[in-house]
DNA sequence: GCGGCTCAAACTGCATGCAATTCGGGCGGT
DNA sequence: ACCGCCCGAATTGCATGCAGTTTGAGCCGC
């Protein structure tokens, strides 16, 4: 197990669907697109300073990822993933994060430790800002850690999953409670220079499962927004009040 | 632990841009494309009839699923993964796999068990025929395994992290010897119908690692094709012979 | 008022065109 | 022979244009 060639090697693309994909990336993860929410190319495009084709390619990327929905002849939307998928998601993250930390246990050099310990205070001092920033912030730590592996496959998966499992954070999840989350994630950390792999491996499990459970609460759709599936219960007692006629919402363009 | 909507509801999209990764990807990990060979956009457009456009498009598909390497302004190739991406790809798929059969076990229906053995004689049938093809059907056997998760996401990157160690079998494996595999794929049907998650795990972790150690034999780097990595050593005693001027050895058309 | 129909606007699917960059073979110097 | 340089051909990066599909707002009959 020799130590592996250094290095944040991982120079992030300046093409222009890739500075695309980051946005839109963000802007999912951080709710500022809700799921559901249209993506229609020209808006894109146009937003960008790009032509459709552009704004298509990134499209097709993060649909690669999973988080949007691309239907053919259809405006693309964020993807809404069901509960199903988001429980999967998870149980994927735990795999792979307790990979992550297997590789990482008593490997970290200090400037990383200083790095996650700064990370976390950043999380810290965030806490009074919006839920969205608080939430990002926990997923990018869980990034940080995959890249530290200098695992460049390692890194894509865990970062395409926690930005999944973020985006269904939004979707099901209720108030976000981070303080709990920091503690743990800080503990992780601790266990990580202590170099006990068992136990660090045990303490990134019960943290994911945690907040998975937390968040998704039950396969309860109250909170989903397939229309659908919400008025499903309904359907049978209709006609006792008048359906309202939801505003539609759309957050697109 | 509630069943799961039945059903092999994924059905593969007919656009033109996945009929060219499908193409492609099945090319690759029949070797019919060697790593490093090349894919130029508009001979890849003129093969299957579309534009350059869409060729693209495809291109980056792939590249984002770590099979082709993409440089700015550059033409793509078929990926070339380090031996230790190559390590890396198969620890993460043995942990993806053995969620998979985790969560198959003791719930396989009649028809799926009559699928996989059916699966797995062809794999014998095979075995007369190219080491690529066997390989394929290797892959693909895992990859069926993954589909009855009914998981759209485990189905996703256990596929991706499987293509992905199949290209890395055809740059550093020694002959491929197919036979034990298939007995093994044999055993491991056997655990999950008996429903012994534990053993079934068990063997699925050890046939994949038997997998990877026969074949990612060392990081002897001889085998390897980086050619910079291969003279590394060299480079010190440089002069006492003169370095003998490698054909280049382009594959790419 | 309510449900269905129609049609124009919006949007996607795809090919093509143009500018910028890279590739590779020939040429001259040593 | 061998190395570096140069220039045309090959190739990518991106925008735009056209055709086909979906959407949804208005209209009509009820």
């Amino acid at each position: 197990m020799a130590g592996r060639a250094d290095s944040s090697k991982t120079a992030e693309p300046s093409d222009k669907v890739s500075v695309i994909c980051r946005a839109l990336r963000r802007a999912i993860i951080e709710q500022a697109l809700e799921p559901g929410a249209k993506l229609p190319e020209d808006s894109l495009g146009e937003r960008f300073g790009v032509s459709r084709t552009i704004a298509r390619h990134a499209l097709g990327q993060l649909a690669a990822e999973g988080l949007v929905e691309l239907r053919r002849n259809r405006i693309a939307v964020v993807a809404t993933p069901s509960w199903q998928e988001a429980r999967d998601a998870f149980d994927i993250r735990i795999e792979l994060e307790r990979l992550v930390v297997r590789q990482l246990a008593g490997k970290l050099t200090k400037p990383q430790i200083a790095e996650l310990t700064a990370h976390v205070d950043a999380e810290d001092r965030a806490r009074d800002g919006t839920d969205a920033v608080s939430i990002r912030l926990a997923t990018e730590f869980h990034i940080l850690l995959a890249h530290m592996t200098n695992s460049p496959i390692l890194v894509r998966y865990v970062s395409e999953v926690a930005y999944r499992c973020c985006l269904t954070l939004s979707l099901y999840s209720r108030p976000h409670s981070s303080e709990c989350a920091i503690n743990e994630h800080r503990a992780i950390i601790a266990a990580l220079v202590k170099g006990d792999v068992d136990k660090v491996m045990g303490l990134m499990h019960s943290h994911l499962d945690s907040v998975a459970t937390r968040a998704l609460v039950a396969p309860s759709p109250q909170r989903g927004r397939d229309l659908l599936d919400i008025l499903a219960p309904y359907a049978d007692e209709a006609s006792s009040e008048k359906v309202v006629k939801l505003p539609k919402a759309v957050r697109g363009r």
